[in-house]
DNA sequence: CCAATGTATCGACAGGTATCGAAGTAAGGA
DNA sequence: TCCTTACTTCGATACCTGTCGATACATTGG
């Protein structure tokens, strides 16, 4: 839980040219790719957690403090669950800092999701 | 059920330019477009579902038959359900010729995706 | 060491959802 | 008209999920 390398979403290789699933429109997807990116569309399909994702991506930098973007209508454990699902799906990462904890845009999801959503034409 | 016009989904604009929301880095999501763009990804959100608009997406036309993809590994009512909560959430449209169902992939949605992950730049 | 603040976890509960078999509807052919 | 095929709807069930209050953990300051 307190791992301090790089997580990164199962959807996503690091390895900079291709992600894990070709484009929805370049043909029928096996099961396993399906399971994977069902996974990241989930973590985004609840309003409050798309907000939270909202507030720190759009944060400069592409990170905030908790403290700056749990004001979004639930409770501060509720807020805290919902950060948890975005960090195990991958498309945040966390780091303390004192007090605080941060929580980051995980490198190249927004792009990796554009990928997956074949913009490359 | 049967409407003969084009039905779109609440998210997308037919006008062309601007999708209901703004891109998701380029600023806090309000809660109301939270709340559109989440029940789109909720759509995507389950494998079988996400196959399914897969195949449908990479059929010449964007169009298949229910007969053609109806092999994901659930039974029929099942496949149904699924197509039908794709419908409603307006990224598929469905019209009957003859003894089959057909289903679209509705107009613009693939782009409008892309529009709110933000891939002007 | 203790208090205060920020964040995470726990346990419980209500509501949602994916799945199935069975039954219903629609179209075409014998 | 009746049967067959294609698809949808219905009812039931098991599971998942969002939410909360209470509590635990972490860090800083006194």
């Amino acid at each position: 839980m307190s791992k301090s390398e790089v997580v990164e979403l199962p959807v996503l290789q690091e390895d900079g040219a291709v992600p894990c699933c070709p484009p929805i429109t370049a043909g029928e997807l096996s099961p396993a790719d399906a399971e994977k990116m069902a996974a990241m569309f989930k973590a985004l399909s609840d309003p409050v957690r798309l907000r939270l994702f909202s507030k720190i991506a759009s944060h400069p930098g592409g990170e905030a403090c908790v403290c700056d973007i749990a004001d979004v209508g639930v409770s501060q454990p509720t807020v805290s669950h919902h950060l948890k699902k975005l960090r195990e799906t991958g498309l945040l990462t966390s780091e303390r800092r004192g007090t605080w904890v941060y929580y980051q845009v995980a490198p190249s999801v927004v792009a990796a999701m554009s990928a997956l959503l074949d913009l490359r034409s």
